[in-house]
DNA sequence: ACGTCTGTTCAAGAAAATTTGAAGAAACTG
DNA sequence: CAGTTTCTTCAAATTTTCTTGAACAGACGT
């Protein structure tokens, strides 16, 4: 899971404190997860927050105990859909809104060239439409995985076929 | 793009280089890339090569000319399918290996063990074949997605119900 | 075959990130 | 309210990754 974790843009230990709660039949506290993977308590500590606001870990409390108690979110399905919301849909409107600036751009720049470089502008322009239309598709998509229905990725090879 | 590219784990210059290329109507050389990133010959080596390996670009000649030309590989589609069938099924894959072989671990380690400590080991083996499965249909999906077929997220879903 | 022009590889240096110990807050106990 | 205990934050130090110039290798033309 660290490897996974790490692949996905997470830190590594993000991954391995998951998975150590996720393997626990009971809540831990950080003595023990810094324990078990040899980690100083304030690498615990950094992870250990970007989980919980990532909703991957909860902190659960027990009474008369002075610690806090973390356990996993047990969810996986859960946490995917969490993370391509928050983080891939967002990147993916950055993207929309960049290549919109670009456009715009290009559209100013046009009116004041002729010859060669029009040519390149205006193929630029028919590019850069594409990528607009394929960023767009691929907004829709996420949106859809996020909500749980059907995907057809046949949409995204439509998006960028020549009009 | 190079922000995009980053995130997915490229190196951010594969982007870049890519974006240039893509926008060009005719196919340039390192030289041209280099000036217009404003990047060394070896840094538009490295970043290029890579992108020619992913099949993100491809190398073309000109009759008379020394110099190695390049052009962007201009179906996205095409690169996101071949990204995810090179590397996130075999990331997918080792995961399953790895889930594999911790659950024979523990089904070794299960026969010495009473009491409390096979409890925990009885809850970890549930643990597992919940990630095993998960993993196993993320396997199928993104499979069906390489395929251009449609894709059902619930499958996921109902790959971690309890059964 | 030699010299020149391209492209690649390598190792050193630079930049970026992660990690850690220590100091600082916050929350609880007596 | 003072004294603990626990958790978080910070800056220094380490590690890792990127970048670069120089050396190397390959291909072409004369």
């Amino acid at each position: 899971m660290g490897r996974l974790m790490e692949f996905w843009g997470f830190r590594r230990h993000m991954g391995r404190l998951w998975t150590i709660l996720y393997l626990s039949p009971e809540p831990m506290t950080t003595a023990d997860l810094s324990e078990t993977l040899q980690l100083s308590s304030s690498a615990v500590s950094l992870s250990l927050g970007e989980l919980v606001r990532w909703g991957a870990v909860r902190k659960t409390w027990r009474p008369g105990e002075r610690k806090d108690f973390y356990q996993a979110e047990s969810s996986v399905w859960k946490l995917l859909r969490r993370v391509y919301e928050r983080r891939e849909l967002n990147l993916i409107r950055e993207a929309i809104d960049a290549f919109g600036d670009a456009q715009r751009h290009l559209d100013e720049a046009r009116g004041q060239l002729a010859g060669a470089d029009r040519r390149r502008v205006d193929y630029m322009r028919k590019r850069l439409s594409r990528l607009s239309a394929l960023s767009k598709a691929g907004e829709r998509l996420v949106g859809l995985l996020v909500a749980g229905r059907v995907i057809n990725p046949a949409d995204l090879q439509s998006a960028e076929e020549e009009d």
